[in-house]
RNA sequence: GCCCGGGUGGUGAAAUGGUAGACACGAGGGACUUAAAAUCCCUUGGUCCGUAAGGGCUGUGCGGGUUCAAGUCCCGCCCCGGGCACCA
């Protein structure tokens, strides 16, 4: 019998759903291992064959856990909620519940073909009103809870509620105060709380509440017509869509992620992530140290932050972000008009204009004037865009001697520069050196910058005109989406103050609305609605953003129909946290810090025993798309009377001869052959690349003709189609890497390959490719390889077309190819390097085929290791080996060592480290035995010529090096 | 500019400081076949010497260094990919 891939792989992948084989139960005795891909947003598109890469790599690795005796979860879901789905909702009409589940068909039918072992009995889906009940449950417990900065830990509201009776709120309280700019809240005393009326007290709690409704300046993208989170704006445009994005300041659900910096960061040290993905973490929180310095100005003043308060007297001037509160307060009356003109182009410059004209310097002077803290002089202050509102307190003491920025600045308006650091050239640019020597007057003259710094800040507080302080460039993430296609945030009004919807009432179904735009008024969606009210008062009508559901569905997968939580304690205490979680880079600084920051704040409120997701985590590399062109030539000429123009192709190595060689004579024949005789000169080549679908390249580049000249016109009319080939006739694309998508025609589609050579090959072919976490380019070429193998592993089961396995006791040659296969495989899964386990597969199979082992100890224990990596050839072989039970049932073959050892070693001689020859002794053999040996051999002898070596060295099993 | 990766044949790649290029694709040659497909065998980094057997030199981005021995370790550069960036 042949190996027949089609038959086999539908035959298992419908008998594993007839069986669930996959089906995993929470209570059993054995150990756990938790397996999680990134959750999917099920596109339109379907799937590529760059997506099911790391799925492969993590179902490997759970099959493997599985033989190995592991109760292991491996889960699949959906993160239906989506802009993408309402867009298209809002062109065609067609309600997003709608597409989704088209869109989910899909992608279920592709993963099914693929043959994964995912328990589908745990799916979960974010737009599944069972599943987003429990999102908007998460919502309520943000909204019902405070960060204690003391305790260093999320606390219900309820207890600060009591603190505030008992002592009101002053000092320290107020430290987990986040949010861009708030302003300063004030402090009260426990009587004064108690005065407050209820619309207060609720005011001041949204202070400190996690989830929290405030003005704050936001990502606004008019074309999506929503509120966009800082990692969703790349480069000043939306991630999804590249539409433009501007500041605006907006009443706004916000998530208080800031309070959990310091931990976000600390924590990351014990995570097993790659260096790069922990680096772009540290990077995104940015932790900065340093001093707030308060500047009086009047009876009020201006505090600063800086890194560097050792340079506290080099100030010139002070710089306030244009959008900053006490700008209006500082302007003089002479000076209000400029300056109100300044902050109102500087706002109305979206984040892109400030981000590309960086160069250019711009601000204005108030006409107010701060006092220093340490030399009483008048410091003037200014307003600049180059200071950010969102970092620090949005206000900048200038040291133009020791800041770059500052120094240009100081430059382009004439203020002061003195230098701060000895050796400093400032009449060429700042000097930003940390090692420097302090060389302003004052009493930090003459210490290096770290002493200063520490001094600094001790005569501030002493001065009470500042303190040490750590900063974060973490921003608070907006939570609210202007969409329809979302969880709606379970939150409603009464006299303008937002109230939590009790848990009855949840899950809070998203409604029904006539159309999924906003209102006349710029309502959102949601608006739309017919009674979106609750006892009377108007619901949220904001929803929740994308990241929301993916921010907790790790703990659904563990218990995925619980009514009465969002997973049970038992549940969680069995499958713990993620093992092992695969996924793109892409999420480094989106979905992973909000994930993490949601499992630390259900940790804080008692709910898990855990704080952090995912012990290990993995990126797979991005496989990239070999995109063929065609060059297509458009040819000159002095005669004007050609009326036959042709659309004409020429062959990649055709045109490079061609153009060497500068005879044009092959576009004139064509010219000529079209237009009877035509005998003008060619005077000018132009070449343009057009894409050619990869569909329609085949092996060596070469471009079935036929094929693309029907698409061609099927796209458009093209009359005269001429290719110009190679002089064997075939026509040759030239290549190029580039991302795999849709409008650059090099996506290759995982079906095409499964129809052709089947899943399992697919499956090895994916992993063989190369290091799991490098990116690459994906080349069908090449997959003929791996589909030669498991026609040869197949065939080890065969003779002349009938099963004929062998119970004889296999030779010594023969164990010791499978054990040392077994070992080879065991350590590349353990390490996740499955390109080299599959090499050791194929030479496995090679090895045995010359020693033609038909023997079931050998191909037995070879079936069950190649299982996680080709399960359905597996699986069908080991049923003809009489096993009625599934091979995943199958415990892990171990490796034996004794099969592994040898007698002899073959040692390659070399002189002055370049190998010479090789020359056997036997293992046992001590150093010096082999030396004495070595070099009474006669071809040693020879090559010394009779000259006594200087030294030889000998590595037992390794080498023998003779220095001469 | 700063922070991470990475640079090895025609291609994807392999290599605890110890025989560079395993494995696979492609290419070339051969066997089987009426022919094709499939399969199998041989060759395949470059270069030079030799009729051949075989042998020499050279070679892991570039330049240095450490070492008996460097793709691997150290120093200084170049190039490519990714992340961050008027962050005080």
């Amino acid at each position: 019998m042949q190996y027949e891939h089609t038959e086999i792989e539908k035959k298992w992948q419908d008998e594993w759903r007839k069986r669930s084989t996959y089906r995993v139960e929470n209570d059993t005795a054995k150990p756990k291992y938790y397996v999680l891909d990134m959750f999917p947003y099920p596109s339109g598109a379907g799937l590529h064959v760059g997506h099911p890469l790391g799925y492969i790599a993590s179902d490997i690795v759970a099959r493997y856990k599985r033989h190995s005796g592991f109760n292991v979860l491996h889960p699949m879901g959906y993160d239906s909620f989506g802009l993408p789905a309402e867009q298209y909702a809002i062109q065609t009409g067609q309600h997003p519940v709608k597409t989704t589940e088209i869109n989910l068909a899909r992608y279920r039918e592709q993963l099914d073909r693929i043959g994964f072992s995912f328990d589908w009995s745990r799916e979960v889906r974010t737009s599944d009103p069972n599943y987003y009940k429990w999102t908007q449950w998460i919502f309520l417990q943000l909204f019902d809870s405070w960060y204690d900065p003391d305790q260093d830990k999320a606390r219900p509201i309820s207890e600060l509620i009591a603190r505030f009776e008992e002592r009101g709120c002053k000092g320290q309280d107020a430290s987990v105060l986040t949010g861009d700019i708030e302003e300063f809240m004030g402090e009260f005393d426990a009587a004064e709380w108690k005065a407050f009326d209820e619309r207060t007290k609720q005011l001041v709690l949204q202070y400190f509440r996690l989830a929290y409704l405030s003005d704050a300046w936001v990502n606004w993208c008019p074309a999506l017509g929503t509120v966009l989170a800082n990692d969703e704006v790349k480069d000043g445009v939306s991630e999804r869509g590249g539409h433009p994005v501007e500041r605006k300041k907006m009443r706004q659900w916000s998530m208080r992620i800031t309070a959990y910096a310091q931990r976000l960061l600390d924590s990351l040290d014990d995570l097993d992530w790659s260096t790069s993905l922990k680096e772009s973490q540290r990077n995104w929180i940015g932790r900065s140290e340093g001093a707030t310095v308060r500047f009086a100005v009047g009876n009020d003043f201006i505090e600063v932050f800086t890194t560097r308060p050792d340079t506290l007297f080099g100030v010139s001037f002070i710089t306030l972000a244009p959008e900053h509160v006490l700008v209006g307060k500082y302007t003089t009356d002479d000076r209000r008009p400029e300056v109100e003109a300044y902050v109102k182009t500087a706002s109305n410059r979206s984040e892109r204009e400030r981000q590309a004209e960086v160069d250019k310097v711009s601000g204005v002077f108030t006409g107010s004037y701060a006092k220093h803290p340490f030399t009483g002089a008048d410091v003037p202050i200014w307003v600049g865009d180059y200071v950010l509102s969102g970092y620090g307190t949005g206000a900048v003491m200038a040291v133009p001697g020791g800041d770059q920025r500052d120094w240009r600045f100081a430059k382009h308006f004439g203020l002061p520069i003195v230098a701060v650091t000895e050796g400093a050239e400032i009449d060429k640019e700042a000097d930003e050196r940390k090692d420097a020597t302090i060389c302003s007057e004052g009493f930090l003259k003459g210490m290096k910058v770290p002493e200063a710094i520490t001094r600094a800040i001790q005569e501030l507080e002493k001065l009470n005109a500042g303190e040490g302080r750590i900063n974060f460039r973490l921003r608070d993430a907006a939570f609210g989406r202007q969409r329809y296609w979302g969880e709606p945030i379970p939150i409603y009004y009464k006299d303008g103050i937002p109230y939590p919807l009790p848990e009855s009432a949840l899950p809070l179904v998203l409604p029904e609305v006539d159309k999924f735009l906003p209102t006349e008024d710029g309502e959102p969606p949601l608006a739309r609605a017919k009674n979106w009210s609750y006892e009377g008062n108007p619901l949220e009508t904001t929803t929740m953003p994308g990241w929301a559901g993916s921010s907790w569905y790790f703990l659904r997968y563990m218990d995925p129909t619980n009514e009465g939580r969002f997973a049970s304690p038992e549940a969680i205490t069995y499958w713990q946290q993620i093992d092992l979680y695969m996924g793109g880079s892409e999420h480094a600084t989106g979905h992973l810090l909000y994930f993490r920051f949601w499992t630390k704040f259900l940790h804080d409120r008692g709910w898990l025993p855990f704080d952090e997701p995912a012990k290990k985590l993995v990126n797979q590399g991005m496989i990239q798309g070999v995109s063929a062109k065609v060059l297509s030539v458009a040819a000159a000429s002095f005669e004007t009377n050609i009326k036959n123009v042709p659309s004409l192709y020429i062959s990649s190595r055709a045109f490079t001869a061609m153009n060497q060689s500068g005879d044009y004579s092959l576009v004139k024949q064509v010219l000529a052959e079209l237009n009877k005789g035509f005998d003008g000169v060619v005077t000018e080549i132009t070449v343009t690349r057009l894409y050619a679908d990869v569909r329609f390249v085949g092996m060596n580049d070469e471009l079935d003709t036929d094929a693309f000249k029907r698409d061609r016109e099927k796209n458009g009319s093209e009359l005269n189609v001429r290719f110009i080939a190679e002089n064997d006739g075939t026509f040759i694309c030239s290549r190029e890497v580039e991302k795999m998508s849709k409008s650059k025609f090099n996506v290759v589609n995982p079906d095409d390959i499964i129809s052709k050579y089947g899943a399992d090959t697919l499956r090895l072919y994916e992993m063989f490719l190369g290091p799991l976490e490098q990116s690459k380019p994906w080349d069908t070429n090449g997959i003929e390889g791996t589909f030669r193998f498991l026609r040869k592993f197949w065939n080890l089961f065969y003779e002349s077309d009938v099963f004929s396995v062998s119970d004889e006791a296999p030779t010594k040659a023969e164990f010791k190819v499978l054990h040392a296969t077994l070992k080879k495989v065991t350590e590349d899964i353990e390490h996740m390097s499955f390109n080299t386990s599959v090499s050791q597969f194929m030479i496995a199979v090679n090895e045995l085929a010359a020693l033609k082992c038909h023997k079931r100890d050998v191909l037995e224990p070879l079936t069950i290791a190649l299982a996680p990596f080709a399960p359905h050839i597996a699986e069908e072989l080991w049923q003809q080996l009489d096993h009625t039970e599934s091979i995943t049932t199958a415990p892990w073959p171990k490796w034996d060592a004794q099969y592994l050892v040898e007698d002899n070693f073959s040692y390659p001689i070399s002189f002055n480290g370049k190998t010479r020859m090789q020359l056997e002794f036997p293992i046992a053999l001590s150093k010096e035995e082999v030396e004495a040996q070595v070099l009474a051999n006669p071809e040693v002898q020879q090559r010394l010529e009779g000259k006594a070596p200087k030294k030889v060295i000998v590595v037992p099993k390794r080498i023998v090096n003779i220095v001469v």
